[in-house]
DNA sequence: AGCCTACCTGGGTC
DNA sequence: AGACCCAGGTAGG
């Protein structure tokens, strides 16, 4: 069975989709290395991408909407979810003539966009990658869909499921069952937390989180059980257009302590304290859309993107203290 | 307010 | 092989 493709226009330098799909932000994308195709879901349909050309091409694989949707409905959601109509290049200069370490990184990272995200999906796996390995986030988020989501289709021999509603997740037998799946300790924070968002209106509560400035939708998100300031800072950046939310973790903490605040050096865990300061740093350095600028030098410090990690040149940048 | 510790699990490392 | 170590944190003390 064969779909049609379809084309956005979009140049070379606007999008790079390895880093924006497979770069933390989202758990559900795969890459097929032999034909540079990106298969994946989002809003509740089975996508398939590859850029070149300076075109975005695409294909509906499966979908729970109405497929015969006319006025590019598809296009549109698309668009939306990579925000194409942000003109990147431009911020990259600006970032660039304010930073050098953007500079430099920058080069090699082009093209990575912070997706706009649903809410739901966004939130619920972020509350599975807290002290986690990707691997297994990946995998935890893909049980979610499995064993709660809705089937969309069968595609080569593989099924695909929607991410679950929060209804679903809210349910009282879902905490014991996660257990058993093997999410541990978050298996409570998946069922508190979604039975909290039921509770306070659902949708209709993520839409009102949209319209609040970022300091007041993280301090609502903060709320939920099992949510803390990292992960309302994810959630605050991917999905809810508060791009000037900087989520420090690891990663990002000995980002800063390296280029940016030395007195930071050589700390065992990023306290309160510390994790304002440093994304209090950023958004000094970048402006309002400092979580954008910062996810860039993230990409660059993420070790699977790096080449030849054995190198020198590699291993002083990241290399944590050993104990 | 700021610092500890326990927490589920499984992939990676030696 | 088997025992560490530790990962895009958080709640509760």
């Amino acid at each position: 069975m064969s779909f049609k493709w379809y084309k956005l226009s979009c140049n070379f330098k606007e999008l790079q989709l390895i880093g924006t799909l497979n770069g933390g932000q989202s758990f559900r994308w795969t890459h097929d290395e032999n034909s540079n195709e990106w298969t994946g879901v989002f809003a509740r349909t089975v996508w398939k991408l590859k850029h070149e050309d300076n075109y975005l091409n695409y294909q509906v694989i499966g979908t729970l909407h109405r497929s015969d949707t006319g006025n590019n409905f598809f296009g549109i959601l698309l668009e939306k979810y990579l925000r194409l109509d942000l003109d990147l290049i431009k911020y990259y200069e600006e970032w660039s003539s304010k930073d050098e370490l953007f500079k430099s990184a920058c080069k090699q990272f082009f093209g990575i966009r912070i997706l706009n995200q649903e809410p739901v999906e966004n939130l619920f796996s972020f509350i599975c990658s807290q002290n986690n390995h990707i691997s297994r986030i990946s995998s935890m988020v893909e049980k979610l869909c499995l064993h709660y989501g809705e089937e969309i289709c069968t595609h080569n021999e593989v099924k695909y499921y929607s991410f679950p509603s929060v209804e679903k997740l809210a349910q009282p037998e879902v905490e014991s069952k996660l257990r058993n799946l093997g999410f541990g300790y978050r298996a409570k924070f998946i069922q508190t937390a979604a039975t909290q968002i039921v509770a306070w209106g659902g949708e209709e509560w993520f839409n009102s989180l949209k319209d609040m400035k970022y300091k007041e939708s993280r301090q609502e998100l903060m709320k939920l059980y099992g949510i803390g300031p990292k992960v309302a800072d994810c959630i605050c950046l991917m999905s809810l257009s508060h791009l000037e939310a900087v989520p420090v973790d690891t990663h990002v903490y000995q980002i800063a302590a390296q280029n940016y605040l030395p007195h930071l050096r050589g700390k065992k865990s990023v306290t309160e304290k510390m994790y304002v300061e440093i994304g209090d740093h950023f958004r000094k350095l970048y402006g309002d859309m400092a979580g954008w600028a910062h996810t860039v030098l993230f990409c660059a410090d993420l070790k699977k993107f790096q080449q030849n990690c054995s190198n020198e040149s590699c291993e002083g940048k990241v290399k944590r203290r050993k104990k």
